[in-house]
DNA sequence: AGCGAATTAAGTCAAGCGCATGACTTAGTT
DNA sequence: AACTAAGTCATGCGCTTGACTTAATTCGCT
């Protein structure tokens, strides 16, 4: 609807300060807890509608934050997957999954809030799929979950699909709860995003790899069945 | 002061309807989505004070809500501690921190609300903290962590913590998904709590299970897209 | 130079919110 | 039977919110 190249650079700038605005208080105060008029004020705007006028709704406020990074980190990403190319191993792979979301963070610096964002958005039955449906559909990010699955063919497709959830969700929370304590001045257990990114791709790797417990006893684990490690 | 445990059963009637509309609501519609005023009239209160009457804040509610389940989860887990108890398989107890919060939710039928209400809860920026407390000060929970260490003596601690952060966030947001699934008639895949626990307690121990990568190659790449506009 | 659409400002409005208050209902005590 | 107090109800107040209206301003285009 909006202009979207083509019109005047002060509505491009405005867009964008609300965005920015939104983002942050979003992130800090939770998305439900803010109100487009909190937003609009936050981004200089005298008028209560400026929200509303330039996205339209609320959910397209919120998609088009998302898009606004889910651009970089598909770019990150492919990058990745060029360089991954060739391999067999797991770990590559799935740092393709992992990793740009982290390295996107690093170049935004501190504070930022995408992360926190995200991880609300995507926990909030009313935002979680329009935003799902937006970020999901990366095709460097399929390209690496196929090349995951080659690299683990044994693997019941029931089992990937259950783990590639939980590669999502670790992903998004691990992430948020870093920017959360770089944010608030917090200790971070690792140095950098590099690091941070390194030991989340890591466990994701083992989690994959993770032998799968034929369902023998179905009781209350006596004695559980498979060895771990 | 007063909320005394057995003043006159209406009351404790009451606020147990209280608790069960709340919860629910919050878990469909978002924690911050739902009004005291909503909550109340949904557990058939005629008065729009009901809840600040008898829970004195929103995030009294919150924490009455969570001990409610706490108590049975905590039992579970009692009683899987016994079972594993001198079992140096790191399966076991990893089996003791993920899984009674499954079968607690198997307890409870479909529907239910409290998975997907506690991983809003989590990712909300006002509760989380408040929330984390009531439900982290686990005796049973702290004494898995402990064994789940020995099992693994060579991890630093350094990995210990963020393993311990990521097994909580897995544990509830992949129980919060499939009780989400269920709930909304969407298919599960798996085909009861018990191998969905199994499932979770497979890829959990896989992540303790990962080698730590040295972080000898720092092959990042280079020049990631340069910061905003 | 100035017309016109896009953008911003200013203000109104009904609805909904939490909170405070006082009256009513009910159960238990004496 | 009178008294007390917990619980419930009905109502009103001050405030915020999103939607809406109207006027002023900006800027591309001719």
């Amino acid at each position: 609807m909006s202009g979207r190249g083509t019109r005047s650079d002060r509505a491009v700038a405005t867009q964008q300060s609300i965005l920015a605005a939104a983002e942050q208080l979003f992130a800090e105060h939770g998305v439900a807890n803010v109100s487009n008029r909190q937003i609009g004020l936050a981004a200089g705007q005298g008028n209560n509608t400026a929200v509303s006028y330039h996205f339209g709704s609320r959910s397209g406020l919120i998609r088009a934050i998302v898009r606004a990074h889910t651009e970089q980190i598909e770019s990150i990403r492919l990058r990745m997957v060029e360089q991954a190319e060739g391999s067999t191993a797991t770990r590559d792979w799935v740092a393709c999954m992992v990793e740009p979301f982290a390295l996107h963070l690093a170049d935004l610096g501190v504070p930022s809030w995408f992360a926190r964002f995200s991880a609300q958005v995507m926990s909030d039955p009313s935002h979680r799929e329009a935003v799902a449906r937006e970020s999901l559909n990366s095709p460097s990010l399929t390209r690496a979950v196929e090349e995951v699955h080659r690299c683990l063919p044994d693997l019941p497709e029931e089992i990937r699909l259950e783990r590639q959830d939980m590669t999502r969700q670790l992903m998004i929370h691990m992430i948020a709860e870093r920017e959360d304590a770089l944010a608030n001045g917090r200790p971070t257990s690792r140095g950098s995003w590099h690091r941070a990114a390194a030991g989340l791709t890591d466990a994701v790797t083992g989690l994959w790899s993770a032998p799968v417990s034929t369902g023998a006893s179905d009781m209350v684990p006596e004695g559980a069945v498979t060895g771990g490690p």
